[in-house]
DNA sequence: CTTGACTCTGGACTAGGGTCCAGGGTGCAT
DNA sequence: ATGCACCCTGGACCCTAGTCCAGAGTCAAG
């Protein structure tokens, strides 16, 4: 018994028995071994497969860019592997400085609200608003 | 002439035309009045309202949550203005958060890597396989 | 009057990552 | 041989924030 069905090798990743499909539609995995009757068949480097691509997502990667990875390590080719990591690390802290200016911009406003009232001068509704709401 | 065409506004605010329309069908701008002809007229207090949309989504708000916030701003509510900045704050914590956690994981296997040679023992490989790749 | 720029409508399409469904075929235990 | 859980396929649908399209009508200048 080395071959799981596609609800077994779903559950032992954790994830849902549609997602496995998706991923074989979208290329991340290869198409399946069959049984006669047409049932996918799949072994543990399938698994391990699987896992390969969860734990990526959980590290930010795109599928898209999931797939490049799994080549690179297909290939072990540990220089590429790096470079990828490099990039997506960079990607990651721009994203981190993009929340950080939007915070702080929000966070000045919120400093200088009154918190209460009706209209007053708050500074968010200020920010917000040129002139005039009317409707 | 106080009133505009669609694409008056649009460029006024600098926004597309069709994005105008979209904002008008999701509720965020109502129903613009009409010429005989069935061009829609706008006035100032359109553009306003645009623009409130345009900032508000710089500070990271969706065109849901935007919604919510032209609802509170025409009250003057300034306490419920002042909550809902609150939460969407939380929201762009949390975010911020999880980008520091997975940049972290990332950086923490990117120090260790050899950042050259074919499979060796680089950690990103490692942690991502488990055992072997095949395939 | 013609030309070119503008506007109207309803609907389709995009990316990302799935999720759900109908209508049918299997596998296994009772 | 019957029931139930499982599997198959192709395709539709979800969300967000628009963008693009065809086919038709309108406005202003020359």
């Amino acid at each position: 018994m080395t071959s799981f069905a596609i609800g077994q090798l779903a559950s032992a990743a954790g994830v849902g028995i549609d997602t496995v499909r998706y991923y074989e539609r979208s290329g991340l995995l290869k198409p399946a071994a069959r049984s006669a009757s047409g049932y996918r068949k799949y072994g543990e480097g399938e698994l391990d497969r699987l896992n390969f691509i969860r734990r990526a997502q959980h590290l930010g990667f795109t599928l898209n860019e999931i797939g490049e990875l799994l080549a690179i390590g297909s290939r072990g080719d540990v220089a590429a592997m790096y470079q990828a990591a490099k990039l997506h690390l960079d990607e990651i802290d721009k994203r981190i400085a993009d929340l950080h200016r939007v915070r702080d911009a929000l966070n000045s406003l919120m400093v200088e609200c009154p918190r209460e009232g009706l209209d007053g001068n708050c500074p968010i509704l200020r920010a917000l608003l040129n002139k005039e709401l009317s409707q």
